[in-house]
DNA sequence: CCATGTGAAGGTATTCACAGCC
DNA sequence: GGCTGTGAATACCTTCACATGG
């Protein structure tokens, strides 16, 4: 195995291996072939192969990968093997509901602050998570957090962005529906739920015309 | 200009444009340059000049786009130049968040119905729509609602998505951190939040080392 | 014999550079 | 002069085919 460098294509599907590797350990199998987890998680068997290829040799022909070995490695690729502290900003009722989202846990996140303006809000506890004042959320520089969730309305969110950055953060989540600018040092991916929705009815045939797209 | 097939990159991209296009417009622009698009949904400008080239002579040298007429002729690319009704499957924390949501309005997206199994959801009312049973949920097929949003646990949204699909639906956009398998025709967008923020870690340099990725 | 790992081929998308037009 | 529209060049990613090794 030679030196490459990882494709962002790769890094994406990175995850959703990872989940799938993780289904396949807790059914007790101890290997699995590029075929079956292609089957499992939807991507080529051919593509997997090639995107494991880019990191090491993990697999042993005629057998398989090695599922926990496997794991380990690409939560290290991915720097997910630590505990990776998030700080969420703005808990409306999106905010609310990520609080609550059982899905972090599976890739040791772990949404440690929150943090609103609203004075109603402030104090309150969500999922053993009390709610702060924006104001003071500074304070996170002191807290080991390197990660961010943006869930405050559009107007918003340029400053909560400027406020955490300073902080220290890292990496920012963003589901406001905007572009953010930051510090090149920083990484955003903005995740805009009503965009994904709207992308859709193009892959709809229209009733008479099923010859597009 | 010549016949090109629209690249589903540049799909990914439209819905972008069509946010900034529709906030120019609100500040009372005629005429936009992709250089300002440009600065303004975070897109090169020869990147946005080639999408706009696949689908046709928008623009005047010199001048600009019209936005307006250029936000109409995305729309109806799209398929957004007509209302979108869609149904909700799964009420709980993040699907009260999207009922909730104000973000889909502006494409012309509106949640018309939303069903939950939990009878102690089932009757009650969020956001002027009743949550109704998932046992009736084949009534769909009568209300003229061609998209669906799943946001139900990763264990029933197979189930969910089969009776919705077999009520009718197009398109499918799926929170379930899950591959679900679907008849050609319908199109899935799966969205797994939990992954987006687990790909972040990676992006970000470790403590002493700058030269990576 | 089975499944991995990988060069090579093929396809798709981005970037460039500039001609064309207002 | 300024900005669009686009072929050509480049970079990137996917797919193929098969050599390689347990």
């Amino acid at each position: 195995m030679r030196y490459h460098r990882i494709p962002d294509e790769t890094v994406r599907r990175l995850p959703v291996y990872l989940r799938g590797l993780m289904v396949s350990a807790n059914q007790g199998d101890q290997y699995i072939s590029s075929g079956s987890l292609a089957d499992f998680v939807g991507v080529n068997s051919w593509q997997i192969r090639k995107d494991f290829s880019y990191f090491g040799d993990f697999g042993t022909r005629g057998v398989g990968y090695d599922i926990e070995k496997l794991a380990r490695e690409i939560k290290k690729i991915l720097r997910l093997d630590v505990i990776r502290r998030a700080v969420l900003a703005g808990v409306g009722d999106l905010g609310s509901a990520l609080l609550a989202y059982p899905g972090f846990s599976v890739y040791g996140l772990d949404i440690v602050a929150a943090f609103d303006i609203d004075p109603n809000k402030i104090g309150r506890s969500m999922n053993g998570v009390t709610i702060e004042d924006f104001a003071q959320v500074d304070a996170v520089a002191q807290r080991d957090i390197s990660l961010a969730i943006i869930a405050v309305p559009r107007a918003a969110a340029q400053l909560a962005v400027d406020r955490l950055v300073a902080a220290g953060i890292k990496g920012i989540l963003n589901f406001a529906p905007c572009k953010v600018s930051i510090p090149r040092r920083v990484k955003v991916i903005t995740l805009d739920i009503a965009m994904e929705l709207a992308r859709l009815p193009y892959y709809i045939p229209r009733a008479g015309r099923m010859d597009e797209p």
